[in-house]
DNA sequence: ATGGAATTCAAACGAGCGTTTGAATCGGAC
DNA sequence: GTCCGATTCAAACGCTCGTTTGAATTCCAT
């Protein structure tokens, strides 16, 4: 009976927000460090200092909880994404709108967001690449939802600056675009795999200079002839 | 007691090798559908039709079962690219290898198994993708040790075709090539995002044609200009 | 100060987990 | 046919999980 919509809409409560916020707060960064599944509530709340039962008082349930941290960063930032993707084609008069400045639009919300260590930062940017690998159902689909209205604006963004590319083609670009980012922001032992980063480096290569490294990849990427334009991928002999 | 190594190392065993054999064949399904933390062994055994404890009999664990679906395919996968890579080198005589065929010496047994449907096919392929994104540490490790080695050969490779870019640069976009990959692989759902997909898009949309749009997108993204070499990202006035 | 809702708390629930055990069964060598 | 190690099996162990409960407490408008 407990559990259906405590919460008031009135005027702030500092005390409610105060132990929704802690439990949020630990949630993002366990649930970063380990994933939804091998995460508990008992070692949760134990991070956040607050009771068991509060997960279930204030989210209803782990996976609403789930959704709710995903839901507290992701929905300003992809709204930022829209709302630099608009002022990009206002300032730009008609002229179309290169592909730099379309990716510029995407990445820039989602470095201010990793800068942002008060408000999450790099981790929820790798919890975030991790959930889209997350086999679970509810995970995938509630992603799908909040990403598909930023993601078909780009997509008509992109289709503009590069013409000649057929829908299609520009769909799957997008999907191995998303695949570069989620995978490096996801990424961190990942990197341990080409292991030749001295300590210093991997201290100075900060969010900035991975964008700076990754837009030149990705743009290069949009921009090659489509498939059918060039002569068919180069196979080895003998196959 | 029972537990070491009660294998033996004979001719073939039929009974046991059938136990093992569909003890890891329905790993790899609910694996792939469910992730490592989700499956649990008693849907797994009751999948194989085999007894629960069979699993702690045969492979001592389920983390060493885990390990045993993945190492089954990936080595052979693995050492089938590092023979690619060396045929190609071999053949080329000196001179120096493209891009092209680096890249397709790379690609190319990831194709060969995903269209083995015998041997885990397309399903196997995604559980490798989802592997990569998983939080647990043993699997990051172990997946790391088996892809070491393949990775610095195609490294040094790639560094040969494209002189140009600095080591560190070409760390960066090989991680970008395995995100891109990795995601794509993983990948089934995700698609959906872009959801322009007509039903029989999707039909023949198969794992070749999939790679043939693949490879020019990654080839352009490595033979692009290294940072430094060309003007830092245009960034969206007032950022 | 007081009443009533919002919140916190300790405790327990039932279920499912990976693993272990020891007996039953099997299968080929002698 | 007998024996012995390899395998299968049903059952249980100990533990942790997400969730629920009902009483205790806090908070604030009255």
């Amino acid at each position: 009976m407990a559990a259906s919509r405590p919460a008031r809409k009135g005027i702030a409560d500092p005390t409610s927000a105060d132990t929704k916020t802690r439990i949020l707060d630990a949630a993002e960064l366990l649930f970063m460090e380990h994933g939804f599944e091998a995460t508990s509530l008992r070692s949760l709340t134990s991070a956040a200092s607050v009771n068991l039962a509060a997960v279930n008082y204030h989210f209803g349930s782990k996976e609403e909880l789930f959704q709710t941290v995903l839901t507290r960063r992701l929905d300003p930032m992809n709204q930022e994404r829209i709302d630099l993707l608009e002022r990009v084609e206002r300032e730009s008069a008609g002229k179309p709108v290169t592909c730099e400045r379309i990716l510029s639009a995407m990445l820039i919300p989602a470095l201010r967001l990793a800068r942002d260590e008060e408000r999450g930062g790099k981790n929820f940017l790798r919890l975030v690449g991790r959930a889209y690998a997350d086999p679970a159902p509810f995970i995938r689909h509630f992603l799908s939802a909040q990403y598909t209205e930023m993601i078909g604006r780009y997509k008509e963004a992109f289709g503009r600056a590069l013409p000649h590319l057929p829908k299609q083609e520009l769909t799957w670009r997008l999907h191995f675009v998303m695949g570069a980012l989620s995978y490096t922001l996801a990424g961190t032992d990942a990197l341990k795999l080409f292991s030749q980063m001295t300590g210093t480096d991997k201290e100075r290569d900060n969010d900035e200079l991975l964008i700076q490294r990754l837009a030149p990849f990705l743009v290069a990427g949009l921009k090659a002839p489509a498939l059918g334009d060039t002569r068919k991928l180069e196979l080895v002999s003998g196959y």
